[in-house]
DNA sequence: TGGTACATGTAACATGTTACATGATTAG
DNA sequence: CTAATCATGTAACATGTTACATGTACCA
């Protein structure tokens, strides 16, 4: 009965199973698509997590499907070790920004180098943003009432993306160029 | 002459030895104050990353100091590999936020405990913002004009916790609670 | 002289990444 | 029939985390 020790990725595993039972490859494509956004995780995790829970008993393989499908159903374990989860506080953030590294040790590089760099970054950041906007457009309004905190979360992303532009745009022109070429 | 694979951390810690040599301790010390902020990193890590380097020659281990200080000198090579990983395009940005994944899975969590949950996040990113505030208003003109790129990590900072805060704020009353309680 | 801060190092494990091998099914 | 997509699985390795063991020097 001592609750097995869930890791994020595992927990929210069982969270979309709560659904319906999946196999690995929808859970992968379920994940990426509704929180891929601020929880990345690869196919090998996903095997590697579903296994694991499997022998813990937290879920159980069902039989396989078309294409050697292998559908994974919640037990009550399961349930149980993902409630236990949900109620934790949650953890602090990882926040890893290379671009940040880049600029703590900008004065090893040359200043035209610095500045291509983050012209680079604001066209993705711009890329992502709008990419964000276009998907928050199309959530249909009975899904955000039923699912507010779930919708929510792309609000935060999309904070995030314009606080970023808005910082690449406050630099200062001595690091963000086109000073030294006019 | 292959200039060896450095990761972020690595190529970190020979970036703070071009200001002199220093050993695993300073390092990790230097690292905490300087880019903790934004990459975070282990005395493990340290000790890990130094053996390999110095292994790989692009640091060079100098005589014991106090306290069987360890000191470490960059090398040519080590130069050398810091450049290639500085000059190349910062990689994507890792971010993963539990306090998401929680609300991800919402509507399997009763709405007063996710209102205590955004509440005691509120507090612990209040008290972030406030302490990056008080680092910046403290930071040296002189430093700042001479070290901009530097000192605008601070600010990236800064904008994610008003930007996260404010969002905080902006969450339908449904799932910030203080509706029901009334 | 005993506690605290300094300092290094290792062991064990958890998590994340990349690459590859294999086979099933479908569409053209 | 064959290329593309679906689907699972594993191996190898990189990175990150936690805990512990050891010893040094200072300072109250």
């Amino acid at each position: 009965m001592t609750t097995f020790k869930l890791n994020s990725t595992a927990a929210s595993l069982l969270g979309f199973l709560h659904e319906r039972p999946m196999a690995g490859w929808d859970l992968l494509e379920t994940a990426q698509q509704r929180i891929g956004n601020f929880w990345s995780l690869t196919q090998s995790q996903v095997y590697r997590e579903l296994a694991a829970m499997a022998e813990a008993g937290l879920i159980e393989a069902g039989e396989r499907g078309r294409r050697e499908r292998q559908p994974y159903t919640l037990t009550e374990a399961g349930r149980a070790a993902f409630q236990d989860w949900l109620r934790q506080e949650p953890g602090p953030e990882t926040i890893r920004i290379p671009l940040l590294l880049t600029m703590a040790f900008g004065s090893h590089l040359p200043p035209d180098r610095l500045a291509a760099i983050l012209e680079h970054q604001r066209t993705r950041h711009s890329e992502r943003l709008r990419s964000y906007e276009q998907r928050q457009s199309a959530i249909p309004p009975a899904y955000r009432e039923a699912n507010p905190a779930a919708v929510a979360t792309l609000d935060l992303g999309i904070a995030y993306e314009r606080a970023f532009i808005n910082w690449l745009d406050q630099l200062p022109a001595s690091i963000r160029g086109g000073d030294a070429a006019a």
